[in-house]
DNA sequence: GTTATTGTGTAACGGTATAACATATGCGAT
DNA sequence: ATCGCATATGTTATACCGTTACACAATAAC
C-alpha cells in the first residue's frame, strides 16, 4: 500500500484536543503550553499530551519542530509524506511555512549516498523572516 | 571583515577543556554528559559548560544538533561557514557525518525566496545508518 | 592603579520529556 | 455475556536540558 495521505484512523479523544489545540494556533506549540490551554478540559499531566502528540506525529497531522522544542499542525491536508518537509520558521512571529520539495529529497539522498549513508528521515528547518516581517 | 575560518582567538581555559572533551569524544556529547567529563577537573555546575559551548558554536569549532540536544566537534577544521552543514546522525552508533554543500545552500534559498521568506540559518540533521553499521 | 570588560563559580529555578504503575475502555473470540 | 487482550487514559514522580541571577576573579584599557 501507497504510504498516502495523513492515514485517518479516527483520532481518540485527547488526540482530537491536542489536535484542536494545534489547529487553532497561528504557530507551533510547547508541549506544556499545549497542556495548560487543555486543562479546563480535563488535561492534568504532561503525558497525556506527549502520548497523542507521538500518534499525531506518526500519523503526519502534526510535525515536531527540533529546533524549537515544540510542534505545528501539518498545513498541507494533503500532503503524501514522500517529498522532506523543510519549515521556514519566522524569528518574529514564530509563524511556520511548510514545504515539500522533491528536488531537495533528492539532492540530500545523493548526499547521504556519497558519504554511504543510509539515509532515513530528514529534518530542515531555517529561520529568518517572513514576508510580513520583513516588509514591517 | 569576511567572516572566515574558525576564529581561533586563543580559548580560555574552560572553552579548551570543553573542546577537548567533545574532541576525544567519538560523537555528540550532550551539555550534562561533558558536565560529568570535566567534573575531576573542576567543573561544577551546567553554566560552566553552556557558557563555553555558548562560544564554541560562535566561533564554528563545535555544532549543536538540534535533534538530539547535543555538541559535535567541527570535523572540517578549515570550513568558513559559508555552504549549509548537513548532519547525518547515525541511529545505531551516534557517529555524525558533516557535509557542507553549497548547491544545497542554493537550493534552500530559492525555495526561501519563492515563499518569500528572508533565510538567515538552516539547520539539516538526518537519521539513518552509517556505511560500518549498516553493513554489520 | 583605577576602571571596564570578560571570564568564572555557584545556587536556584524553569522548561522539556520520560518512567512506572494503576485504571479504564473497546473489542474479538468463545 | 464474559473473558482476554490491546489500546487509551490518569497520575505521580523523576530525569534531562537550559537559563536567571548574583558574586567574585582575571585580564585588558586607560
Amino acid at each position: 500500500m501507497q504510504h498516502t495521505i495523513h492515514s485517518s484512523e479516527t483520532l481518540t479523544k485527547n488526540q482530537s484536543l491536542v489536535m484542536g489545540a494545534l489547529s487553532e494556533a497561528a504557530g507551533p506549540l510547547s508541549a506544556y503550553t499545549i497542556l495548560d490551554r487543555l486543562r479546563d478540559r480535563g488535561f492534568r499531566a504532561p503525558q497525556q499530551v506527549y502520548r497523542a502528540l507521538d500518534k499525531l506525529v506518526e500519523s503526519g497531522l502534526v510535525h515536531r519542530l527540533e529546533s524549537l522544542n515544540a510542534f505545528v499542525a501539518c498545513s498541507h491536508p494533503g500532503c503524501d509524506g514522500h517529498g522532506v518537509t523543510a519549515f521556514m520558521i519566522c524569528e518574529n512571529c514564530d509563524r511556520v511555512i511548510e514545504i515539500t520539495d522533491n528536488m531537495l529529497a533528492r539532492h540530500l539522498k545523493r548526499l547521504a549516498r556519497d558519504a554511504d549513508f543510509a539515509l532515513k528521515t530528514s529534518t530542515i528547518e531555517t529561520r529568518g523572516l517572513c514576508e510580513a516581517c520583513a516588509s514591517a
